[in-house]
RNA sequence: GGAGGGGUGGGAGAGCGGCCGAAUCCGCCAGUUUGGAGAACUGGUGUACCCUCGUGGUACCGCGGGUUCAAAUCCCGCCCCCUCCGCCA
């Protein structure tokens, strides 16, 4: 959520870089409720102040035996101006917060502007492989190794929801144990989270209350399922006011994430691709913002270091104003290299979301000059998503005979050099 | 699922209709003292919002409603934590 105070300061700037991820925009409608819910809280605060002197002097009154009985009536017409006065106002800032948390977070000016397609390449590690023999898709591979069952868990679940088989569940695992510990080494403390949130949490997060449609809810408990660890992280030091000295706090979690991926598939998105359940291993920092971009340019790198030790092709995206969540900043992408679609995929996105989760969630801390708290920033990044990774170790690490080499690092979790 | 107990400021904990944004202790910050530290003493120490920006006002004692001129305090609903019983991996 934007800061209000900014929005006052600064309409027409802002207005304008908001422009830049949606053209229809516009703030004008906020501001009048602002200034509307201003001007009755001026006006509610005076009478209450008069009400607060009146029940006083009642008191004072009393006990030295008055007659309060002018006063109290007075009062008590005071007091239903003031109910009537309050009932407005909290409807004009129901109305007032619904606008602000349409709002997506304003682009850092080194967001490239422009659509989908506008996102800039930064860089790409590694040659693009080009087998000399006809490679077979992932899913074409896992079928025939027995990697997973697609068929047999839509009998359990219904479609889109993976079952990994034999060594392809062993991969998987090995996958995640892995990630996990090979960001604790880079100072992430790890975190194992509930893996279902309440309301509130992912209205930090920004899942809601705009991609209610995206994410399963489970109404007898009134508990939504995790759709990335990033809304059950944010949360942790919610409502709370960190130590500079704290900062920055970094940890990872592992979670499986369910989306309802409300709408069509394309042929290319079969298999692994695109799935109502998955596995992530999750980075997030809680930083100063006079850090945090810096902060960002180490948690690419420490998503990065997971596809350089499975040595796996990939380029660096940094997406432009369109492609972004709402919540975030700036985003930069991973995206790893499937030879059957001769095509990148998305296997990580680290953004950084600024104030816009920490206002939400109330998440501050204590400026070093013991200072008034201040809004942290909030950083996350995928470090990373397994399907994708799967599918990208079995297209790019198979052999003309059929075979596919496991990564090194995977190697005794696994238990096999070749599956 | 059933029965009981409890949620108050950074922590512990009192208050149970008006003098309570809240005693007291601990912590923390500053000062005095000291060669320095500790101890001791003195003072300070929540957050947010509004405006006419002041020795101004409003709100916040788990959350939401209600009663009342007035609610941390009374009533109703919900959430969370603890203990015991039941059920279960």
């Amino acid at each position: 959520m934007l800061d209000i105070h900014a929005l006052r300061e600064d309409p027409a700037g802002i207005e304008k870089r908001l422009q830049t991820r949606d053209p229809s925009i516009e703030l004008s409608g906020i501001l009048a409720l602002d200034e509307k819910r201003r001007s009755l809280i001026t006006l509610v605060e005076e009478r209450k102040a008069e009400r607060n002197r009146g029940s006083a002097d009642v008191g004072h009154l009393k006990k030295q035996g008055g007659d309060a009985d002018a006063l109290l009536a007075r009062l008590q017409m005071l007091s239903d101006e003031i109910s009537a006065l309050d009932n407005e106002l909290r409807a004009v800032t129901e109305d007032l917060q619904g606008e602000l948390q349409r709002l997506p977070n304003i682009p850092h000016p080194t967001v490239p502007v422009g659509e989908k397609e506008d996102k800039v390449i930064l860089k790409t590690h590694g040659e693009k492989p080009e087998p000399e023999f006809e490679v077979r898709s992932h899913v074409a591979i896992g079928e025939r190794l027995g990697l997973f069952d697609f068929e047999r868990a839509a009998r359990i679940a219904g479609s889109r929801f993976p079952m990994y088989t034999g060594r392809g569940a062993l991969l998987e695992m090995a996958l995640v144990s892995w990630m996990v510990r090979h960001h604790a080494q880079r100072d992430y403390t790890p975190i194992w989270p509930p893996f279902v949130a309440n309301e509130e949490s992912f209205y930090v997060s920004s899942q809601l209350p705009k991609f209610a449609d995206e994410i399963y809810y489970v109404e007898k408990d009134r508990l939504y399922l995790n759709p990335t660890a990033e809304s059950l992280l944010v949360n942790l030091h919610r409502d709370e006011i960190l130590a500079a000295a704290d900062l920055p706090r970094k940890y990872v979690a592992y979670t499986p994430c369910f989306r309802r991926e409300a709408g069509s598939y394309g042929e290319e998105e079969r298999g692994l691709i695109r799935v109502h359940q998955f596995n992530k291993v999750e980075l997030f920092k809680f930083c100063a913002p006079e850090r945090s971009y810096d902060e960002l340019g180490t948690l690419i790198e420490d998503a990065e270091s997971v596809l350089m030790a499975l040595g796996l092709h990939y380029r660096v995206a940094l997406l432009s104003t369109k492609d972004m969540a709402q919540q975030a900043s700036k985003t930069v992408d991973l995206e790893v290299y499937l030879p059957t679609q001769g095509r990148y995929y998305e296997v990580s996105s680290c953004s950084n979301c600024e104030t816009f989760q920490s206002r939400r969630g109330a998440i501050r801390y204590r400026p070093v000059d013991n200072g008034k708290p201040e809004f942290l920033h909030t950083l996350n990044g995928s470090g990373l998503a397994t399907p994708r990774l799967v599918a990208a170790i079995l297209e790019n690490n198979q052999t003309e005979d059929g075979r596919v080499w496991v990564p090194e690092v995977l190697q005794d979790a696994v238990g096999v050099e070749w599956l």
